[in-house]
DNA sequence: TGTACATCAGTGAACGCGCGTTCACTGATGTAC
DNA sequence: TGTACATCAGTGAACGCGCGTTCACTGATGTAC
């Protein structure tokens, strides 16, 4: 039993990895049944016996995209102080590769408007998601933020969610490069930090 | 010759409205040709009069959405002092209102992330259609940022639509009307504006 | 002014296709004795 | 240890449906004489 257990969990969790990658590059609706079960090596039929529908797959990959960021978040802050972890985290979320990668990015800048879109059920774990965001990053800030940090947090994310989206949908490569340095830099200075260190390709 | 053409500009403009409506709160992917030509008062096979595939329906819709965006602009901070057009701007794009209505608000709100996975010459549009909005806002920045207006344009565009966006995907009533009324706050004071007059349902 | 003709916006049936979901089944695995 | 049985994750055909697109057509409107 256990290790049919194991299994079955095993599929789920391929399942559940695959869905949260695909539906952050392509969209919730673009990403169809089959297709999932096919890139997990399995058919389209077995998918009811892991999931109720369709839905309470997109909920449950929406909950391990945030799963996957808090732990990120985890990594990329732990054992550094906190301005230093703050800086590092502002630069990777408004990265070239963050912008070229949403397959393992945030799911706020690639799926809000679409999440809007949907059941309660499904934006209720957004909810809780945001929710636990807001809270990891909010001790981060410097004291002098004391008197309202929950503002500041709120305010940041949503630069750094809009700017992340709007770099990706311009297509003329250099605004979409400026607005994510713009982003990095403003970010930084609202938070006290100075101005970001080169990122992406050095130069010769 | 051009009473005909002024009827067939006419149903062209009225599929085109719908879609940029249609388009904007249910997503490009759900909404389809049919449906439109419906809601036009037309059957689906009359859409090949107008457009070429369904893409260039979308493209033709986007850039829709900008001229009314344009035109709103316009009448929103026309004969008005620089800084209250900018604040009165700032408040109606931060409004309960316009978190309701995707379906006449901000196209780079409502579907940026759908747009990133777009064909370019609808991403061209979205190009356009954002330089000519943050060239609109720029002269409304008072002489204090004469600096690099452009960069603060940008990063205050980025925070007013990441926040919509997160307003619009959050199911508690409570935390979306938080998000709007901090960047309401915030979004002003960064261009040195004073706090906003009290916007919404008026108390008792 | 009246008639014959050309134009073309719009019609509606048909196409191939992919979608989410159902269901009778199979066959490897774990359990009971 | 060996055999018979139960379980259930996964299979694959089938369903009804809506999609974007095509195409032969219709019939109101504008033009020519």
């Amino acid at each position: 039993m256990t290790h049919r257990g194991t299994r079955r969990l095993e599929t789920r969790t391929r399942i559940l990895n695959i869905a949260a990658a695909e539906m952050r590059s392509r969209g919730p609706n673009s990403v169809g049944v089959a297709d999932v079960m096919n890139r997990a090596g399995l058919t389209h039929g077995g998918f009811y016996a892991h999931f109720r529908c369709k839905d309470a797959l997109i909920a449950a990959a929406l909950s391990e995209m945030f799963t996957q960021k808090e732990a990120m978040f985890h990594r990329l802050t732990a054992d550094k102080p906190p301005d230093v972890g703050l800086g590092d985290y502002i630069d990777s979320y408004l990265s070239e590769a963050h912008r070229d990668h949403p397959e393992n990015g945030c799911p706020i800048a690639a799926l809000s408007p679409e999440l809007a879109r949907l059941d309660p059920e499904i934006r209720q774990v957004f909810d809780s998601g945001v929710t636990t965001l807001l809270d990891l990053i909010e001790p981060l800030l410097a004291p002098r933020h004391a008197h309202d940090r929950r503002a500041l947090v709120v305010s940041l994310v949503a630069e750094m969610a809009g700017a992340l989206a709007l770099s990706r949908a311009i297509l003329d490569q250099r605004t979409s490069a400026y607005v994510l340095s713009v982003a990095r830099r403003t970010v930084r200075s609202r938070v006290g930090l100075p101005a970001p260190g080169q990122r992406g390709e050095k130069q010769a």
